[in-house]
RNA sequence: GGGCCGGUGGCGGAAUGGUAUACGCGCAACACUUAAAAUGUUGUCCGCUUUAGCGGAUGAGGGUUCGACUCCCUCCCGGCCCACCA
């Protein structure tokens, strides 16, 4: 018998499917479009990963099955090549970056092919290829002419060793990423892009597009909007330069509490009345070793806090007009809020440990709602007693379980080989204001003592502690009669004399201390707040800011994007700084941002990124473009003055922003893409029928109608909050100026897990654990690792590779070509008694169902089962084995494509439509009913699928094994479930 | 400290609240073979009994339910991301 050779079949059909442009997607098709991403990868020197081949696997199913349900397809392929391991390779080997990426994009692509993939290669596209980054650079510009691009000092990361600055990605736990070296914050100048403009734009607008919800969560909290007060505090009126202290807080309720006030290091208040400050030096001392705090410094001090109080100066609260100190201290962010906080000791744990440490007054102002009692709801949902038994020394956890006549009781709590029932009843004294506890034991052994809670009750009491004591309970042997009442009576006590009880009693801790908190940051009533005592804390946030004259606002963690890179491997930035026009004409003009920056025209990009013989940065931290002279010196583009480039470049970031767009219309060189390519890739609907009946309102239906950008996209949620934003971002602005149609660039979006050496450790070079699949596409075939590793596990979740288990999967295609070789022609027979139509279909809905759900792994393994089905069979059909193929086709597109046509089909398994199944195929003539018989199974029989419920139940009931359960004793209920079970009790 | 996700056989993992352990790997026995590999068949959660059955098990303990891997509460453990964000 012939053999199953993959390597024959798959070089194959890839030169044929290659010629014949198989995958080509066609611009303006009549037929409605579906657009599938992949994020386009960055061509290393490793070759490509394992991890890469899964969620294109993953996607190019996706794309061959909406193929074969008559969508129009683009599934593109590009290389996002700027970067710094590249620069760093070629500053090694002193090699060109653009051989380098030459050479591994080269790999890349051969990689890619060998698997099989359904790119349209003819949009292949490169971010370094100037005609590319000619419109990158092009965006850039429209930005910088709607002042969106501006110039700001900022903090860069320093590399000590490699006089380098560095990306915050480059900086791994306060050390360089190639030299492990220690670093250092630097000012610098740099472009930013203000992202921030677009925060609440993009923390609403995920409202309407279709991404994972964990993947919705992560954006927001990057975003991190919060609603909170920006309150003034005046100084005491003999301040010489008495400009009020603005501080932000998200607790304005809090204001009586506010003890002292907190100013970042770099705040302008202690340049501005240094003068008056008597301990200047010491002040000066700290921003400076605070500056000079490395990364790795702070991140070993933890969150010990360190500051300086400004002597000379006070501030007055301006709700109890109090003086309060100030402090600088650098737990206090200069770029977050105000760079100011009101710090409130007793509700916030930051401001309580500084307040420890200076010993700083406390005044809490807020009471938990609960005052000392606690209602009766929350302990029936959270208390835990841990009872100390005395014989075994395990802690029993008891529940407070249902409630029973106004008491409560706690649940059985179980010991081994005993019929032990605990139960405890709690009522309380209103008088005392104790909590009397009972424990009713029943057992041989005694749990007794002590003590309580859980994480619930802590947070919401946070000041008390609770104990239980033993009261009236003699002391016995220790065996203990069954029925014996131990009585406990449960108070409420401080911290201290809880703990001073465990010491004198020597009774052991069950006890977390974790959940003693000093210190109360929950919501709650006011109390030491004049006017405002007795308030709901929500309702005093907005009084209590009117009252003060302050002024509710939304702040954002996002902070601005620095784009700048003192490196060469990155897109120019196209400006120009030129002195001349720098020097404003008028006086008012001193007030515009980016004053003296002159765009280089249009017509003159893209700025060539030019040839320089070493690419390692300059000693001053300039990228290496910086010594390029006759590159640097040009005319002004506006006066035609002697003008100098900018030069620093963009960041890898940048190229892949809008990448998705360029797919639509790769080779244009008169726009960054047509428009009526972009309204049918981008904005056109690909909305299905089906996909409107299912969505579940009105809005989701509105949403799906009006919804935009590509179909679906697939990527690793570590681009999540970069990448993913900062391409919304930019999408955002092309639509402001026209440039797009719609307002969002992904309508869907879903992340993949990643792939683990094995070990669960990451794949590194330097741990020589990477797997290279061109050995696996040699030994096993592309097929077999398709499917190995959609078959490994689920796919959002990450996996560890395992080269033992390939061996499964590639049993699997073997057993597909043996089965091809037993078809029978003769239909008319096959299907007259055909025994796995049931399977069939079930098979045809479960895995388009998985696919599109991505559960890839549950598809394959029904398709395993649908082959060893088959196996058993004596022969097969051709059309159901030619149904079976097309359902693998996605998956394995070399060996169905290879057995379609040796059945003797044309021209492409690729080009057949979906199969769909039949729903009266699914329901089986019989089924299993599972006999219950008081929870537990205790045996089945079938039925015919014309059995009715009461029938059902009958032959349930007069089974012998219900009988003999039974033992003659009527059932009190009977529970059906069509076509699976009857449960009996009695 | 905050957020997110997990915890099921020897291993990767299946299970709309309805026979837990599908599918695959591994392992064992048998068949084929001079032999091995490959392939095929059967078996494979644990314990007690060995036709058949009984009991136990999805990190731990409770709750809801006729019925819980699944829903609720508390606790424990692990992973990832962010982190002095006022």
């Amino acid at each position: 018998m012939r053999q199953y050779n993959h390597k024959g079949i798959e070089s194959k059909w890839q030169k044929v499917w290659e010629k014949e442009d198989a995958n080509y997607a066609e611009d303006n098709s009549d037929k409605p479009k579906y657009y599938c991403l992949i994020e386009f990868p960055y061509p290393s020197g490793d070759g490509l990963h394992v991890g890469h081949i899964r969620s294109n696997t993953a996607m190019d199913i996706i794309a061959r099955k909406r193929r074969a349900e008559g969508y129009n397809v683009l599934y593109p392929i590009g290389w996002d090549a700027f970067g710094l391991p590249t620069e760093n390779y070629a500053i090694k080997t002193k090699t060109p970056p653009e051989e380098v990426t030459k050479k591994n994009t080269d790999t890349f692509r051969r990689q890619l092919k060998s698997l099989g993939f359904s790119f349209d290669w003819s949009r292949e596209i490169n971010t370094t290829d100037p005609k590319y980054y000619k419109w990158t650079q092009w965006i850039f510009l429209e930005m910088f002419k709607k002042g969106l691009a501006y110039k700001k000092k900022t903090a860069i990361n320093w590399c000590i060793d490699c006089k380098i600055g560095l990306a915050n990605e480059e900086v791994v736990s306060g050390l360089c990423e190639r030299c492990g070296g220690v670093t250092e914050k630097r000012e610098k100048e740099q472009w930013m892009l203000a992202i921030t403009k677009y925060a609440d734009r993009l923390y609403d607008d995920l409202d309407t597009v279709d991404y994972l919800e964990k993947i919705k969560i992560q954006q927001r909290n990057w975003i991190g909007r919060s609603n909170g007060a920006e309150i003034e505090f005046n100084l005491q009126p003999t301040t010489y330069n008495p400009q009020p202290i603005k501080v932000f807080t998200t607790r304005p309720d809090t204001l009586f509490g506010a003890t002292y006030i907190v100013l970042a290091p770099e705040h302008d208040f202690i340049t501005n009345n240094l003068q008056q400050i008597t301990n200047k030096d010491e002040v000066e001392k700290y921003i400076r070793d605070a500056k000079k705090k490395t990364e790795i410094e702070r991140t070993a001090e933890g969150k010990e806090k360190t500051g300086v109080e400004l002597k000379g100066v006070k501030a007055i609260n301006p709700a109890n007009k109090e003086e309060i100190p100030i402090f600088i201290a650098d737990y206090v962010l200069k770029d977050y809020g105000t760079g100011a906080i009101m710090a409130v000791p007793a509700h916030d744990v930051r401001d309580y440990e500084f307040a420890k440490k200076f010993n700083l007054s406390v005044v809490p102002v807020i009471e938990p709602e609960t005052g000392k009692k606690l209602p009766e709801e929350q302990f029936r949902s959270s208390i835990v007693a841990i009872v100390e038994d005395t014989q075994t020394s395990k802690f029993l956890t008891l529940n407070w379980g249902q409630k029973l006549g106004g008491t409560l009781f706690v649940g059985g709590g179980r010991e081994e080989g005993e019929d032990a029932e605990v139960a405890a009843r709690r009522e309380i004294a209103e008088e005392t204001g104790y909590l009397n506890i009972e424990l009713v034991g029943k057992t041989g052994r005694t749990h007794h003592h002590y003590f309580a809670f859980s994480k619930n009750v802590a947070r919401n009491t946070e000041v008390i502690g609770l104990h239980f004591k033993l009261v009236d309970r003699e002391q016995k042997s220790t065996n203990h009669q069954a029925d014996e009442k131990d009585k406990f009576t449960l108070e409420w006590l401080t911290k201290e004399e809880v703990l001073g009880k465990m010491e004198d009693e020597n009774h052991l801790l069950a006890f977390s201390l974790l959940n003693l908190k000093e210190i109360y940051t929950g919501k709650g009533i006011l109390t030491n707040s004049d006017q405002f005592d007795g308030m709901d804390s929500e309702e005093a946030k907005e009084k209590i800011t009117k009252f003060v004259g302050g002024e509710m606002k939304t702040t954002y963690k996002l902070r601005d994007w620095v784009f700048s890179r003192q490196r060469y491997w990155g897109e120019p930035i196209p400006l120009v700084y030129c002195v001349h026009c720098a020097e404003p004409a008028t006086s008012n003009q001193k007030l515009e941002t980016n004053m003296g920056w002159v765009a280089v025209p249009e017509e003159e990009l893209p700025v060539l990124l030019p040839k320089v013989e070493a690419y390692t940065p300059t000693d001053t931290g300039e990228s290496p473009l910086a010594k390029i002279e006759s590159w640097v010196k040009v005319k002004c583009p506006k006066c035609g003055g002697p003008a100098k480039r900018e030069t620093d470049t963009m960041p890898n970031w940048a190229g892949s922003s809008w990448y998705y767009l360029r797919y639509c219309d790769p080779h244009n060189d008169k726009v960054l893409a047509d428009k009526a390519k972009l309204n049918y890739w981008m904005t056109a609907s690909s909305v299905r029928g089906s996909e409107l009946s299912s969505a579940k309102d009105s809005t989701t239906q509105q949403r799906v109608l009006t919804s935009t950008g590509v179909d679906w996209y697939n990527g690793g949620m570590e681009h999540t909050t970069l990448h993913l934003l900062y391409s919304r971002f930019w999408h955002k602005f092309l639509f402001d100026i026209g440039a797009v149609g719609g307002s969002e660039p992904y309508k869907k979006r879903t992340s993949h897990g990643m792939v683990l050496a094995e070990g669960k450790e990451k794949m590194s070079k330097s741990k020589g654990n990477v797997i290279n699949p061109d050995d696996i596409v040699e030994i096993y075939g592309a097929d077999t690792l398709r499917l190995y590793e959609m078959f490994m596990g689920p796919f959002d979740q990450a996996v560890e590779w395992s080269t033992k288990n390939i061996i499964g999967p590639r049993r699997f295609l073997e057993k597909v070509w043996k089965l091809s070789t037993r078809i029978n022609a003769d239909e008319t027979r096959i299907n007259a008694d055909n025994k796995i139509f049931g399977q069939l279909h079930k098979t045809i809905k479960k895995v388009g169902g998985d696919i599109e759900s991505m559960r890839f792994n549950t598809a394959v393994s029904e398709l395993m089962i649908l082959v060893n089905e088959m196996g058993k069979q004596e022969s097969i059909s051709k059309t159901n084995f030619e149904i079976f193929l097309k359902l693998l086709a996605p998956f394995a597109p070399h060996i169905t494509e290879e057995l379609w046509h040796e059945l003797g089909n044309e021209p492409s398994i690729h080009s057949e439509t979906w199969p769909k199944y039949d729903e009266s195929k699914l329901l089986a003539d019989e089924y299993t009913i599972v006999v219950q018989i008081n929870g537990k199974v205790r045996g089945n029989f079938k039925v015919s699928a014309s059995l009715g419920e009461e029938e059902t139940k009958k032959k349930a009931l007069e089974s012998e094994t219900t009988q003999k359960w039974l033992n003659g004793k009527g059932p009190k209920k009977v529970v059906y479930v069509a076509g699976k079970l009857v449960s009996i009790v009695f």
